[in-house]
RNA sequence: GGUCGGAUGGCCGAGUGGCUAGGCAGAGCUCUGCAAAAGCUCCUACAGCGGUUCGAAUCCGCUUCCGACCUCCA
């Protein structure tokens, strides 16, 4: 069936690599994910749909995955915080709200959002604030170690004392020189920067100041955990090291992920994961999307369409669709009418899968070879998981379909339904494209026909005004007609 | 300044050293009382300049432009 096994590209390598875990049927896979301080935005949605894909697919293929997705909580600096402000506790004071209050907020917020784009719930979704013991056992190990050093309540893991015995940067690039830190115009003046041996190295646990809410008791100080560390800790807790894949968005490339190998290289002698697999940013206007630039569009505004850059609300389905015709390491440039662009065509090949599902056969042979097309398709995804590949040779076998259903192709029972059942698999278990089945109750069915009944009656006898009015005046109730040859169809609009 | 990645037809977006991805928009046609929907057909692009090659959008070099990251951003 799978011409070619999966490959997945490992950004640790900058290669496409043979996608082989550790300990088949087992798969470890973790993805970063939301800080709960604000709406889910397009931008979010990438990774998280992008991974839902590859859990998908993963499965699909027989594999038991153990997919980590935490909230983080814990609150981290805001991006033009003054002096170490919690992006939680900043809020919270706007609001008047507790800091945890916002965060379950939010949290329930994504999740609806996650629910509506149809992404499968993560098998563990641990929150950075139930895991400060772990990472506070993680910090202590690191000074154990003789890589972190406390300093003024604080503590930094030491980047340079690592970087002798380990290869700092290899993820990103980087190089772990003295020029990086003295290089660029504007460093931004950051806190915190005199409590640091070396300007390359970052938290594990910082001092709270006194304005600052979310804060734990710690051997240093009261305060909070460093950025990077929940991710090791819970990693290495749920996944145990090395486990097979870690994800995210490659803007978390630097400093997030290479701080992650190296707190897990210094505390277990390994990185943390075998694969990497970063997803490209979503832009808008050639820019990227976030949150720090204002530009973003929540999800719940695209699905309500209430945003001045949006012409109409637009189905998650249809948000889910646009994004998977982009390969996940490309840009993806967000426009209203690309937008709608998805939407004309999510609705045709939606319609087209239909049409297959409902194809019965009573032939013998076959007018044309099932078996590779069906391998087309999984190549596609076996290649890096290439969606839009996928879904391009879709469309390419639309006209098949319709071939098929006029009476001009044909399929002999068991090829149709092997088809059937695979195509089916790809869209709706794989890529996760389900069309709801809109609820009509059996009053509707029932007045529905009769109106149809009247009406084919009215245009058997030329009465044409009765018929349009008819159809018009039930488009305005939201209720389409379709005349076919000899009988009409239906659908709620 | 450094590291990395891009530049593809009106728009969105795949891709391979030779065989015109795909979607949307546009044009024409079929079907049709009219619509709608659907189907068929058409629309042959790869930033620029060199180089390698029998052949390059695809490999190499240079140029221009754009983006991401450079310590708490998916």
């Amino acid at each position: 069936m799978n011409p070619q096994p999966l490959h997945l590209h490992n950004t640790l390598s900058r290669n496409k690599e043979r996608f082989a875990p550790q300990n088949p049927p087992l798969v470890g896979l973790y993805v970063c994910g939301p800080t709960v301080y604000g709406e889910a935005h397009l931008g979010h949605a990438r990774p998280y749909l992008t991974f839902d894909v590859l859990v998908r697919y993963l499965s699909h293929q027989g594999y038991r995955v153990r997919y980590v997705r935490n909230i983080t909580d814990v609150g981290h600096l805001e991006h033009d915080a003054d002096e170490g402000e919690d992006k939680i506790a900043s809020k919270a004071r706007l609001e008047q709200l507790e800091p945890m209050e916002i965060a379950e907020l939010y949290t329930r917020s994504f999740h609806a959002s996650m629910r509506a784009l149809n992404i499968l719930p993560p098998n563990i979704e641990p929150r950075a604030s139930g895991h400060i013991p772990e990472q506070l056992q993680m910090i202590e190990e690191l000074i154990e170690c003789g890589y972190a050093y406390e300093s003024a309540g604080s503590v930094y893991f030491d980047v340079a004392t690592y970087a002798t015995r380990y290869p700092y940067g290899q993820l990103s690039g980087r190089v772990s020189d003295e020029l990086q830190a003295g290089a660029g115009n504007e460093r931004r003046a950051l806190e915190g920067q005199s409590e640091k041996r070396n300007p390359a190295d970052f938290a594990l646990w910082k001092k709270a100041q006194p304005t600052h809410i979310m804060r734990w008791s710690s051997p240093w100080s009261e305060g909070f955990p460093g950025w990077h560390i929940e991710c090791s800790a819970m990693s290495r807790k749920y996944l145990g090291e090395p486990f097979d894949i870690h994800g995210g968005g490659m803007d978390l490339l630097f400093p997030h992920h290479e701080s992650e190998i190296a707190q897990s290289q210094a505390c277990c002698g390994q990185v943390p994961a075998r694969l990497w697999m970063h997803n490209n940013m979503v832009t808008i206007d050639g820019q990227k999307m976030g949150k720090s630039l204002g530009n973003f569009i929540t999800l719940n505004e695209l699905f309500t369409g209430n945003h001045p850059r949006l012409s109409q609300p637009f189905d998650p389905m249809v948000i889910r669709f646009f994004v998977l015709q982009a390969h996940y390491r490309s840009t993806l440039d967000f426009s209203s009418e690309a937008l709608q662009a998805a939407e004309k065509g999510y609705k045709r090949f939606m319609d087209g899968v239909g049409v297959l599902m409902q194809l019965k056969s009573d032939a013998a042979t076959d007018d044309f070879e099932v078996d590779p097309l069906i391998s087309m398709l999984y190549e596609a995804l076996n290649d890096d998981l290439n969606t839009p590949m996928l879904i391009a040779r879709l469309y390419e076998f639309l006209p098949q379909i319709h071939r098929m259903h006029e009476g001009k192709a044909n399929l002999s029972a068991p090829s149709l339904s092997r088809l059937q059942q695979e195509v089916q698999m790809l869209v709706n278990n794989v890529l996760g494209l389900n069309t709801p089945e809109r609820k009509t109750d059996i009053h509707l069915e029932g007045v529905m026909e009769l109106l149809l009944e009247i009406r084919q009656q009215a245009k058997e006898r030329r009465d044409f005004a009765s018929s349009d009015e008819i159809r018009m005046r039930l488009e305005s109730l939201g209720i389409q007609i379709k005349d076919g040859k000899d009988k009409s169809e239906w659908s709620l609009i």
